[in-house]
RNA sequence: GGGAGCAUAGCUCAGCUGGUUCAGAGCAUCUGCCUUACAAGCAGAGGGUCCGCGGUUCGAACCCGUGUGCUCCCACCA
């Protein structure tokens, strides 16, 4: 076969991914081997791939196939989510562009809608991870509401309202107008927002006198029910059983006292609005004020604030400014800076608001979630999450989980004509508890109402890890034995309350066992300024795009390299040439093997690379076990880096070099043999985090038999590797880079052959490498000495003299050479005066481990020798 | 208001348990090479008060305190 100039990674991709799913490598069903399972992060079903998939599903596959290579029994299971909301906002969204109004249709009809679209874009994004490489075990895709998940969601609900955790109540929600849905308090972004801060004045009664409030809300004293103040507030101590009015309205409220007034805010004096701010809401319980709710679903002011009515809040709050400067009350504004909250979805501002929805009552069900994090049970990486878990675990409120949209888990519970409520896992179900509760009533009146809302799209996915295993089915379900828990969740931190919490949570409760043994939070993707990868910005670069001009390779390469875990990733398309130029060179270096498959002959002699050889193989194996560290500690981009430097420092920069033959000369079979076994142990270690070049490679360096792939091929037992023969390879490219050095500094052109003579006591290591040496060098003789060589070029390399003469006709100018060798004399001088000092100090000795003591002592001899050597050399310039 | 984290070469960052194998990598810069695997390359080189200050220690980039400057998360002060 006669290799392509290029990788061509676009054929390679197709390929190999199209040849390992047909293999059913992707695949896994329990056996006797171990298991190493993931569940994906399931991405939005609105979702398309971005540069934060690129990071996570990589860090993913590198994990499944590395865990593959060791021999586990690998299950990487793939799927996505329904989101609720925000797919219902994008169907909402197709509707209007149709022309079509939501209001206007039944909710099964929207819901075929959206089904429609989900079935036309709710693949595209799984199909894309293709093209990423992963190894996903197709047939095990889910989808959060599958007919099963869908069943598994309503057996939870049940479960926990027969627990009497799940419950329905009144109380203050995050209103989102745009999508108008409550909201957890999880989906509310709070973000900074230049505000105004009014100062109203408002009437006393029976006076002449006014008390002034500070608001930034000022649309809301529409719905004002009282004015509070600090009881020790000597401002205000007169008012006490006074009443107010409420300015344009004048509705008649009193003046109330309470210590939770700051008397430093503003005026000392709060207007208090119940139905609109849950502080207020909380002062009107305690003081038994009425709610008055001054707003619509949508965001306008209703009848109850009896002006304005039907006009928006934002346009309100102009109007109402204008109304009270007018009116003379307005007493001023300031410049206010305070935080605002934000819909997660929608970038609506949230209104509180009160009102009746389903809660799940968190406290029983964080304890065993947070003990488990907390003791390591379930680890996280890197560590410091625990700390912002324990926080939230340890202030857990209950969870908002009914949403009024229709797009998602229906709720449960069904209604009779009085109200009487009856949660059921169907509609049968709650027939029969309602005939049995209320047999007059079901005889009279028997149709059952369905409650309206959905469920939070987030109380489906926290079963994500059992119910893909099929929790909901039979107990004791072969696959929900032998996966779960799994072994690792890959996810961002962002969602760490949203998601992996409350997966720990839903664990314990309905399996008695953690979900996984460890998670992984990988860092968010930013761009070159270290902005947040957005739409809006605009700075997201086009994955798929990307993965097309550069191939996937590539890209996972840019993204691993430079992601330690936890830490923001920098995304720079600088990184994507080097990934490039990586993947080229391995091809390079591929063909230069390939290329010696034709000049092989049996048989012939090859002990002078032997040393390179055996120093190649000990690389590899210290490497390999250095990486196997590093991965099992999810230091990715570290071990990457290090395989990265293994293949192009040390294979193609020094070993390809060393055992080279030159031009059109044979090769010896053996060496041939051993290097392409080297390069497909290298191949190997590089396949998780470069799958497709790898693969590609390991096939063109030998024809396999079927099932030979390098995705399945298995990792070999740690081998020590020989630390003389380590030794040895380092001294050996000190020497070279040292000769070459010198020959730089002495103007030597690199066709310019030299001689060189030796002092030295290692005959043994020259004897394996002098042969390399001489090449690399371009030396044409090689002498050992115990003498000066008159009129040549002395250095040192560790304690060993060389003397380098050249053979070409310019004269040569030592000048430099004694310069830098004279400034190595000097560091080695002031070095050994330090040891001499620590070595001198009685308290050193008495304190520093023996092993320091000695590693200093060696230091000491080894810097004594080399000035000496120096000394002797620069004598001789 | 509470909590977490960061500050190391021009840039982006490594540096695990304190000890010249600890001051590193990649990119960028400079010098010399179109040496038949690779110019998407090769051979070399230069470049740092490890944010400031104080402390602990025989010894600090690393531990402690403090100051400065950033970042993130959480939180119901209008």
């Amino acid at each position: 076969m006669e290799p392509v100039k290029n990788f061509q990674h676009s054929e390679a991709e197709q390929k190999w991914y199209a040849h390992w799913n047909a293999s059913g490598y992707f695949n896994s069903t329990p056996d006797d081997r171990p298991p190493y399972t993931i569940v994906m992060p399931p991405p939005n079903v609105t979702g398309v791939l971005h540069m934060g998939h690129a990071l996570n599903n990589s860090v993913q596959d590198i994990l499944i196939r590395r865990a593959k290579m060791m021999g586990y029994n690998t299950c990487w299971v793939p799927g996505t989510d329904h989101a609720s909301i925000a797919t219902e906002a994008k169907v909402v969204g197709m509707l209007r562009d149709m022309g079509i109004d939501k209001k206007t249709m039944p909710r099964d009809e929207f819901l075929k809608y959206a089904w429609e679209w989900k079935e036309k874009y709710g693949g595209i994004i799984l199909k894309q991870l293709e093209k990423l490489g992963c190894a996903l075990d197709w047939n095990r895709t889910n989808f959060t509401m599958d007919d099963d998940y869908y069943a598994a969601v309503i057996r939870v609900f049940v479960e926990l309202h027969e627990k009497g955790l799940i419950y329905r109540g009144v109380k203050m929600i995050n209103w989102d107008p745009k999508a108008k849905t409550a909201l957890s308090d999880e989906e509310v972004i709070h973000k900074q927002t230049n505000s105004k801060l009014y100062y109203v004045r408002y009437k006393i009664e029976d006076s002449e006198d006014y008390i002034t409030i500070a608001t930034v809300r000022p649309e809301t004293i529409l719905g004002d029910t009282a004015v509070c103040v600090h009881p020790e507030d000597e401002r205000y101590a007169h008012l006490a059983g006074k009443y107010c009015f409420v300015p344009l309205i004048n509705r008649r409220i009193p003046i109330i006292f309470d210590t939770y007034i700051d008397k430093e805010f503003g005026t000392g004096a709060l207007k208090v609005t119940p139905a609109h701010d849950i502080n207020d809401y909380n002062l009107g319980l305690k003081h038994g004020l009425p709610v008055v709710d001054t707003l619509n679903d949508d965001g306008t002011m209703s009848e109850a604030a009896q002006l304005y009515i039907g006009q928006d809040r934002f346009a309100v709050r102009k109007k109402i400014v204008e109304d009270l400067r007018e009116a003379g009350h307005m007493v001023k504004e300031e410049e206010y800076s305070n935080q605002v909250g934000f819909s997660e979805r929608t970038d609506a501002v949230i209104e509180p608001r009160l009102s009746m929805q389903w809660w799940c009552n968190m406290q029983d069900l964080s304890k065993p979630a947070l003990d488990a994090v907390m003791n390591d049970t379930v680890e996280f990486h890197p560590a410091k999450f625990k700390n912002t878990y324990r926080h939230w675990m340890g202030n857990i409120k209950d969870w908002c989980i009914s949403r009024q949209l229709w797009w998602g888990q229906r709720i449960p519970a069904w209604y009779d004509a009085e109200g009487g409520l009856y949660v059921a896992h169907n509609e049968a179900e709650a027939h029969e508890k309602y005939k049995t509760k209320k047999p007059e009533l079901a005889a009279k009146q028997p149709q059952l109402r369905q409650d309206e809302d959905v469920l939070d799209t987030w109380f489906s996915s926290w079963l994500w890890p059992m119910q893909v295993f099929g929790w909901n089915e039979e107990p004791g379900n072969a696959d929900l034995k032998y996966y779960y828990p799994t072994a690792t969740l890959v996810t961002a931190p962002e969602i760490i309350f949203f998601w992996v919490a409350r997966m720990v949570m839903a664990g314990y409760e309905f399996m008695g066992e953690k979900p996984f043994d460890k998670v992984y939070f990988t860092g968010i993707v930013r761009d070159k300024q270290g902005r947040k990868m957005s739409k809006q910005l605009g700075n997201s670069p086009d994955l798929l795009q990307m993965i097309e001009d550069f191939g996937a390779d590539t890209v996972r390469f840019s993204v691993m390299i430079s992601s330690p875990a936890g830490n923001d990733l920098l995304f720079d398309e600088g990184q994507l040439e080097q990934g490039r130029f990586f993947c080229n060179k391995m091809w390079n270096a591929m063909k230069l093997v390939k290329g010696w498959e034709s000049r092989c002959v049996d048989g012939m002699e090859d002990s002078n690379v032997k040393f390179a050889m055996d120093w190649m193989e000990a690389r590899l194996a210290e490497v390999s076990g250095e990486v196997a560290e590093m991965i099992k500690d999810f230091r990715l981009s570290e071990g990457l880096k290090t395989i990265y430097s293994l293949i192009w420092n040390d294979f193609c920069s020094w070993y390809l070099e060393w055992v080279k033959p030159t031009m059109d000369q044979p090769i010896s079979a053996r060496v041939y043999e051993r290097t392409v076994a080297i390069y497909e142990s290298l191949l190997q270690l590089l396949h998780p985090y470069l799958p497709f070049v790898t693969e590609e490679i390991y096939h063109l360096l030998r024809d396999r038999q079927p099932g030979d792939d390098l995705i399945v091929k298995q990792l070999p037992a740690y081998v020590t590797p020989d630390a003389l023969t380590l030794k040895g390879g380092a001294m050996l490219q000190e020497l070279i880079t040292a000769i070459r050095d010198t020959r730089n500094k002495n103007q030597l052109k690199p066709k310019d052959t030299i001689g060189l003579w030796i002092n030295t006591t290692h005959h043994a290591f020259y004897e394996q490498a002098q042969d390399i040496l001489r090449r690399q060098v371009n030396a044409e003789e090689i002498g050992y000495t115990t003498e000066p060589v008159q009129g040549s070029i002395a250095l040192v390399v560790q304690t060993d003299k060389l003397y380098i003469k050249s053979n070409a006709t310019a004269t040569v100018d030592t000048g430099a050479q004694k310069e830098q060798m004279q400034k190595d004399l000097e560091y080695l001088k002031g070095f050994l005066v330090s040891i001499d000092k620590k070595l001198g100090n009685e308290r050193f000795m008495a304190n520093a481990k023996p092993d320091v003591i000695e590693a200093e002592r060696k230091k000491q001899s080894d810097a004594l020798a080399k000035i000496q050597t120096l000394e002797e050399s620069l004598g001789l310039l």
